[in-house]
DNA sequence: CACGAGACCTGTTCGC
DNA sequence: TGCGAACAGGTCTCGT
């Protein structure tokens, strides 16, 4: 699920306030809980629970699909994987069975980061650039071009589809946004990156944006149970319709495997 | 260095 | 209905 769109709606949601819960800016950690303390990458979680004890949030920021949690004297880095989620509720509702990492908050609600497959990942650092320096560039930083888009794109010989998922080249992008920016730059996910030319690496570059900016208003794409809330499941034009009709030529979506993962494209429109 | 396969996990859905 | 197989939003490590 989480990928730039869902990430950054979280994001905003814990900057904000969401449904009944308040804003996270401003509070202060009274306690951190760690059902499940392998979620840790560092420091220890013993030193990590010691440390986070009477810290305040100051802001929440996003790099990539990492969310950034600014405290007064660290930053509480998460990552969450293939089906975490972050959410801020009453102390008195009922714990998750799924969840990893629960700070209580002074004054009444907790943060509680939930993840029933375990890929998600959680850092105190004291600079979070450590971490976040391998990070390609932002998709929608303004100061990305269409040129800097095509230079991440040099000498890589492989499929499109994969090198749009390595987040070195670009930070954010993953399975579901993948296809999508393909699909509407009409580009085969199997053709080699350094073939594209100017033009077709300027569509993509332009695609992609594009579909970011429209999935992040719709609050991104929910399938189930792991990410509530968004809305962009309706506007997918081929992740996950195999065997339906492309909407722009009718021909059927077919779905195939690329790099060990499923990818969706339709055969008439999308060209090599 | 670039690339692909496998590993890491749990839960849901699909086919027999 | 039951049960195993396939599949799922991501990324790291390893061998080539």
């Amino acid at each position: 699920m989480p990928e730039l769109p869902e990430v950054e709606t979280i994001r905003r949601r814990l900057q904000c306030g969401h449904q009944n819960a308040p804003p996270l800016q401003g509070r202060t950690i009274a306690a951190c809980r760690l059902p499940w303390p392998g979620i840790v990458q560092a420091p220890s979680p013993r030193s990590l629970q010691r440390r986070l004890r009477g810290q305040a949030v100051v802001d929440i920021g996003r790099r990539g699909k990492y969310l950034q949690i600014d405290l007064d004297r660290a930053c509480l880095i998460l990552h969450l994987g293939m089906s975490g989620s972050v959410v801020i509720e009453p102390s008195s509702a009922a714990p998750s069975p799924h969840a990893r990492l629960v700070l209580q908050l002074r004054g009444g609600h907790r943060l509680s980061f939930r993840d029933p497959r375990k890929f998600g990942r959680a850092w105190l650092l004291d600079d979070p650039g450590d971490l976040l320096k391998r990070l390609g560039p932002e998709p929608l930083d303004p100061h990305l071009t269409a040129i800097g888009f095509r230079g991440q794109l040099a000498g890589r010989r492989a499929a499109i589809k994969p090198v749009l998922l390595d987040q070195k080249v670009i930070a954010g992008i993953g399975n579901i946004y993948a296809d999508e920016s393909l699909h509407r730059a009409a580009i085969h996910p199997l053709t080699p990156a350094d073939v594209l030319g100017g033009d077709r690496t300027g569509r993509l570059y332009r695609t992609i944006r594009q579909v970011l900016r429209e999935a992040i208003r719709h609050c991104g794409t929910s399938f189930d149970y792991v990410y509530g809330g968004g809305e962009f499941l309706s506007r997918l034009r081929v992740y996950r319709r195999t065997g339906q009709p492309c909407l722009r030529c009718r021909t059927k979506i077919e779905r195939v495997v690329v790099a060990g993962r499923g990818t969706h494209f339709c055969p008439c429109c999308q060209t090599t």
